[in-house]
DNA sequence: ACCTGAACACCGTTCAAGT
DNA sequence: ACCTGAACACCGTTCAAGT
C-alpha cells in the first residue's frame, strides 16, 4: 500500500462507497429524495464526477437495489423440511423490506431479474419438489409463494395493512355501519392486529392449501385419533398454529 | 346552458379532465414522464394553470389513483359462494394492473387508505365471515389475499413472473447447472408458464389453506370412494383444477 | 374565477478541460 | 485515471399580475 501522504479529506470516491451512501441516502429520505446532485454535495464531489464510476441516475438505483438483495441473508433457506426452508425464504425477502422500507417499494418493482432472485426461486423449487407435485404446479406454487411475501411486505413497508393510526381508525369508524358491516365487526381485531402473527398465518394457511393437493412424503406424524366427523379439530382456539393437514383418512 | 359562443380551441380545463390526460400519459411513458409541464403543454395552457385545479404534482397523482380504483368493477364480488366472492375480488385487483400496468406499481406503493380499498377489504370480510372462521383469522386471511392478488400482479405487470424473454431464457440457460438444478429441471415449465392459470392456481390452493383449518359449513359434496391409503388421488393429471379437500375420512 | 408570465431553486446529463 | 467546470434542457412551485 503505498497511497502517499496527503491526508485525504474525503474518503476515496468508488463505485461501492457511492452506492453505500446512496442507500443510506434513500433510508433516511426516500427513493425520490436521491439526486445525483445531493449525492455528490454529500460525497465532497461534483456532481459529475459520480458519472466516471456511474452513467445515469438509473445505475445508481439499480447498484443500490443489487447491492441490497445480494445481502439478503438466505442461510436458513437450507436447512429444514420443505415447509420450513419456504418459510424461511420468505422471512428473508420480508427482513429486506424491513431493513430498507423506503427501498422496498422501487426493488420489487424492479423489472429486471437478478442473480439473487434466481437463487430465491431455486430454493422454492427445491423444496417444492420435495412435496411430490408436479412441475407445473411448483412452478405455480413458486409464483404464489414469492407474490405473497413481496405483496404482504410492501402492504407492510406502505402501512397499507397493519394496525391502523389514531387517524386511520377514526377513520374506520366514520364508516357508514349500513354499507360496512363486517368491517365494523372485525374493528377490534383490526386494531389489535400483529402484522408478525399475520405474516406466518398466511404462510401457514399456503403451504396447507399447497400439501392438500399432492402426494406429501410421509412424514413422522403423530397418532390421528378419532376424528371422524364433519367437524374439524383445527377449528377451534389453536388455529393460530395450524397444523399440518396431511394425516390419514 | 348559456355558455356562449366563443368557439374554445380546446376543452375548458377542470380537475377532471387534468386527471384524465394524466392517466393517459402515464399509461403511455409510465409515472416518471407525467411532468406538470408536459401535462399542462399537453392539455395547451402555461404549466402554472394547473395550480388552480390541484396544488401539486403529488395530488395529480393522488387523483389518478383514486380515479383508477373507484372505476373498479366490484360487480362479481357480491354474487356466488365465498370462494367466488374472494375470487372476483382478486381478479378486479388483477384487472386493474391489466388496464394500467405502467400506473399499478405506484397504485400499490400509495401509502394511504381509499375509499375504494375499504370497499375492497369489506367484501372480502363478508366473504370469509361465511367460512365460520374465528375473527382473527378472518383479519389475516384477508391481509393473505390482498397481499397475493396485489403482490402476484405486480410481480406480472413489472415481468418479474411470467414467461422468460428470450433474454431471460438465454440467461436463465446459462445459469450453472451446478447451483441450479431445480430451475433447469423445471425450465421448460417456466417457459411454457400461463400467467391466467398460475394466478387462478395460486387462489385456489389459498382457499383450500383456509378452507382447511375452520369448521367450513357443510357444502353438497361427491361421496368420497375407497380413498384409504397414504397416495392422494389429487397427484395425479387434474391436479390443475383443484378440489375441495373438506372430504371426509 | 381562471389563466398568464416571470422568476427561483432545483434536476439529470453532455461535453470539454484540467491534472 | 479521475475530477472540475460550464452549459443545456428540463423540472415543481411561488407569487404577482392580468381579465
Amino acid at each position: 500500500m503505498k497511497t502517499g501522504s496527503a491526508t485525504p479529506r474525503r474518503a476515496a470516491l468508488s463505485r461501492e462507497l457511492i452506492l453505500r451512501r446512496a442507500l443510506e441516502m434513500i433510508d433516511e429520505a426516500g427513493v425520490d429524495a436521491l439526486s445525483v446532485r445531493r449525492l455528490a454535495t454529500d460525497l465532497g464531489v461534483f456532481p459529475t464526477a459520480l458519472y466516471y464510476y456511474l452513467p445515469t441516475r438509473d445505475a445508481v438505483l439499480r447498484g443500490v437495489v443489487e447491492t441490497v438483495l445480494d445481502e439478503m441473508d438466505l442461510a436458513g433457506a437450507s436447512a429444514g423440511d420443505w415447509r420450513e426452508r419456504v418459510k424461511a425464504l420468505c422471512r428473508a425477502l420480508r427482513q429486506v423490506g424491513h431493513a430498507h422500507p423506503r427501498l422496498f417499494p422501487y426493488l420489487v418493482s424492479y423489472p429486471e431479474t437478478t442473480a439473487q432472485e434466481y437463487r430465491i426461486y431455486e430454493g422454492l423449487y427445491r423444496a417444492l419438489e420435495e412435496t411430490g407435485m408436479p412441475p407445473a404446479r411448483i412452478v405455480h406454487a413458486g409464483n404464489l409463494i414469492f407474490s405473497y411475501a413481496t405483496g404482504f411486505t410492501l402492504a407492510e413497508v406502505n402501512a397499507t395493512i397493519g394496525p391502523p393510526t389514531p387517524a386511520e381508525a377514526d377513520q374506520m369508524s366514520a364508516l357508514p355501519a349500513a354499507d360496512f358491516p363486517a368491517t365494523h365487526r372485525l374493528a377490534g381485531e383490526i386494531r389489535g392486529l400483529d402484522l408478525d402473527t399475520s405474516f406466518e398465518a398466511g404462510m401457514d394457511a399456503i403451504l396447507i392449501g399447497l400439501a392438500a393437493v399432492v402426494t406429501t412424503p410421509v412424514e413422522p406424524r403423530r397418532e390421528a385419533g378419532g376424528d371422524t366427523g364433519p367437524e374439524r379439530q383445527a377449528a377451534g382456539k389453536d388455529v393460530e398454529r395450524l397444523s399440518d393437514p396431511g394425516r390419514e383418512p
